[in-house]
DNA sequence: CGGGCAGGTGGACAACCTGACCACCTGCCC
DNA sequence: GGGCAGGTGGTCAGGTTGTCCACCTGCCCG
């Protein structure tokens, strides 16, 4: 968006290809391992974070070891005046991972989880109760090609500007 | 997908939401917070990854904040018989996220970002190198309603089977 | 040119946490 | 009644953290 963004340089990507590969390391141990000093890690960990890179060191869960086998992918087709009731009624709904606002007829897309394909109509009609939702169209992930990830962009050096 | 899943219990999930919450927790402390021994929240911890539950502890990174401020859905419509040549070609693009195979005529379903419209453009046209890839539908992130989460279905109790 | 400053280094310290044990208790299934 | 998984408190040595410090270097700026 704006133009103030962080640029990494190779001491960065190199901590932060640390951290994705071991991310339970400590500070001092990955001083050693970088051949740094350690306040020099701290350092970077700091700022890294304050200017937003990082944005947290969370447990990553995995819906489908809790059971949720099925991702779906649902384009609604809303009336755009109510699209904050809409977005609102979607947050209640636990099976509802990520939602955006998007350009084209489907004026909102989100990612759905559910336990099987039945599950997942189940899910489909607490989410098309609301009656600003004018149509859907859903599509099932059926596998993962390329799973979420950053770190090639992180490791990636833009050529030229 | 098969049915044998990880069933949460209340402290596993109040275990989850502690760390979601603050991450760089120490076992320590959480035990403190949870009102448990230091050994339950350890073990707990280690039953939740074995069990595939967490699947992870790495920093997580905002592509935004390294510059790419944009966003994008795309469909693509393949030659089938060359899949697997082009998700190999797409995970050799930094700026690619994430992919999936999906039902339905996009046959493959990827996420993108670039540092503004322009840039997505050239992604694009990279992406399209690959002769297999037959047609393309893009649509581009304009928010972020509900940003990707999983802590909503970690601590939502199925009411019944 | 000299000053100021951000960022790196190596070292030091006490306080604290970790991993690895242990003995023991409880609830539950067979 | 036995066996077993899982919880509890406790111990221990060794490693790690947060916080200082003095000092060095490169770089921008008046």
């Amino acid at each position: 968006m704006t133009s103030s963004h962080h640029t990494l340089d190779d001491l960065d990507r190199r901590l932060l290809a640390l951290f994705a590969a071991r991310p339970r390391l400590g500070v001092l141990e990955a001083s050693r391992q970088l051949k740094v000093a350690r306040g020099t890690v701290q350092a970077r960990l700091d700022r890294l974070t304050a200017a937003g890179v990082i944005t947290g060191w969370g447990p990553e869960i995995s819906p489908e070891a809790l059971g949720y086998g099925v991702t779906a992918f649902v384009s609604l087709e809303i009336d755009q005046a109510l699209r904050q009731r809409i977005t609102a009624h979607l947050e209640r709904i636990p099976q509802v991972l990520e939602c955006w606002t998007v350009t084209g007829n489907g004026d909102l897309w989100c990612r759905l989880v559910a336990r099987s394909n039945a599950d997942l109509q189940d899910v489909i009609n607490v989410l098309v109760a609301d009656p600003g939702i004018l149509r859907t169209s859903t599509v099932i992930g059926l596998s993962t090609e390329i799973a979420m990830r950053t770190q090639p962009l992180v490791q990636h050096r833009e050529p030229r500007r």
